[in-house]
RNA sequence: GUGAUUGUAGCUCAGUUGGUUAGAGCGCCAGAUUGUGGCUCUGGAGGUCGCGGGUUCGAGUCCCGUCUUUCACCCCA
């Protein structure tokens, strides 16, 4: 076949997706401005030393590692002509091939331009970032291959006020998106606290792991994941204290804390939980759900505080459609020790499908032409250009057809790009000094003026 | 990376145990209607059956490979 195709896991996106992905975009950066919140771009590809190490194993393998350019191969050849397998595999010959990639998010990137330009930022630094990131993955139901993240971030402030905050941005985006949604939070010090208070701190991640297949698995599928990770019954029987805990998010956070008495990081996590909670609870009261989760785990091993995960109420996806947390000392796999930051990130794509499934789109976030003056020719042509260059000179967004064709295929144009209204000047409107305008959704029509139709469409 | 699954007209899909010239609906184009879209009617165009190989007298149909789609696992937005 010749057609061309696109490489697995990407997509084309037409004036209707694009419209209402800016509808997403929009929504989302105006709230992060409301916030205070600057944005910055990065390239689409960084250095491969910048990306590597920084996902773990399993994220290392979906980075997207680019050819080097020039007759390189060629002169890998001749350098490694002679030498054996076993050599080539000490040697860091990947680099050779790939120096480059395209970045698997937008954190990392963030935690470099803070660190190569920490002399020309003013800390607390908060920015955001909405671009496109890639991941060699299988695609599936809510998984691309390239897709945007839109980022807040804040770096170089502990305090709790940012992560009150943004629980405040998530509930204030989807609402304006007038979708339902949980906010999930936990704290990585009440899990590392959970995992020192049965004594098996080195196996935290092991434990994070399991629990937070919860919701999937079920408690026995859990149960079957901690067994083969080596823990005991009597350990188990503490981790489902755990996530059996019940009530109100203060009661789970306050009994959360009872449980882990003596452990001083654990109770320090409750702490900040609870501090978050009270912050919230002297603002506006939220339009969704906030839940406090101790089986929240998120699998990004760099967060050390809060960390938050968002998934819609209404539609069939069960995945996040965001996530974040707090990082303390961010930037130090870069070099610069000491800063903490606290993030949240939105799955622009993967909202984009629930509001999809669920009819939200807003009837606005199409555009185009709202005025199709039809083309008679002649004379006729000349008028209806001049027609549209009055709109547009009053901010009215028109098109003149391009040639004179037959009248039903210029209806017909304007009904398929929905255009709602048509303007029609011919001979008769030219002489007694008037136009036509057409409602294309009712089927009205009235002859008027020009000033007339300016004058009603700029109310809009 | 593991395991399934899909591919036939622009779109959604039929296509019998392998058997003439591969069909339908929608869409598209033209006409009925030379100043009016949606509704109706009439006619028309449009296919290397994903790609490559194999079996066979004969393959859309069976076999192998490959690409692609979708889904689950892993992991994640």
């Amino acid at each position: 076949m010749s057609q061309p195709t696109l490489p697995k896991g990407t997509r084309d996106f037409g004036p209707q997706e694009v419209a209402r992905r800016n509808y997403i975009f929009n929504t989302i950066r105006s709230v992060f401005e409301l916030y205070g919140y600057q944005p910055i771009e990065t390239p689409v590809m960084e250095n491969l030393s910048t990306l590597t190490g920084k996902y773990g194993d399993e994220g290392d393998k979906l980075l997207f590692r680019i050819l080097n350019s020039g007759d390189f191969l060629d002169e890998t050849k001749k350098k490694f002509r002679g030498t054996t397998v076993e050599q080539l595999e000490a040697k860091d010959t990947a680099s050779l091939l790939a120096e480059k990639g395209l970045r698997y998010d937008l954190t990392v990137p963030f935690a470099r331009f803070v660190v190569m330009h920490r002399n020309d930022i003013v800390l607390p630094f908060k920015r955001y970032q909405i671009q496109p990131v890639f991941r060699a993955d299988r695609p599936q139901k809510g998984r691309y291959r390239e897709f945007f993240q839109c980022d807040a971030d804040v770096v170089g402030s502990d305090s709790l006020w940012n992560e009150t905050e943004f629980v405040q941005i998530y509930d204030t985006v989807f609402y304006r998106m007038n979708l339902q949604v949980i906010i999930r939070l936990n704290n990585r010090k009440v899990l590392n606290g959970l995992a020192q208070l049965i004594a098996a701190a080195e196996k935290a991640t092991a434990l994070t792991v399991a629990i937070d297949k919860l919701d999937k698995i079920g408690i026995q599928g859990v149960r079957q994941e901690l067994i083969q990770g080596g823990f005991s019954e009597s350990q188990i029987h503490t981790i489902e204290r755990f996530f059996k805990l019940h009530g109100d998010n203060r009661t789970k956070v306050l009994q959360a804390r009872e449980l882990l008495q003596g452990i001083s990081e654990g109770e320090k996590g409750c702490d900040e939980l609870l501090e978050v909670l009270d912050k919230l609870s002297s603002a506006m009261p939220l339009h969704n759900k906030l839940e406090i989760d101790f089986t929240l785990a998120r699998g990004l091993s760099y967060y050390t505080g809060c960390i938050y995960e968002v998934v819609a109420d209404e539609g069939t996806l069960k995945s996040s459609i965001g996530g974040g947390g707090r990082y303390d000392d961010l930037t130090g796999i870069f070099g610069v020790k000491g800063l903490s930051g606290v993030g949240i990130s939105f799955g622009a794509d993967r909202i984009y499908d629930v509001i999809e499934e669920t009819g939200k789109f807003p009837e606005s976030a199409l555009q185009g032409a709202r005025v199709l003056a039809v083309n008679f020719g002649g004379e006729d042509e000349t008028a209806a250009w001049q027609a549209v260059q009055q709109l547009r000179h009053n901010k009215i967004s028109a098109e003149l057809y391009p040639q004179a064709a037959k009248l039903a295929k210029q209806f017909k144009y304007a009904d398929d790009k929905k255009i709602p209204y048509v303007l029609i000047i011919g001979e008769a409107e030219r002489n007694a000094k008037s136009v036509t305008l057409k409602n294309m959704q009712t089927g009205d029509q009235e002859k008027t003026t020009l000033a007339h139709v300016i004058h009603l469409h700029n109310k809009y």
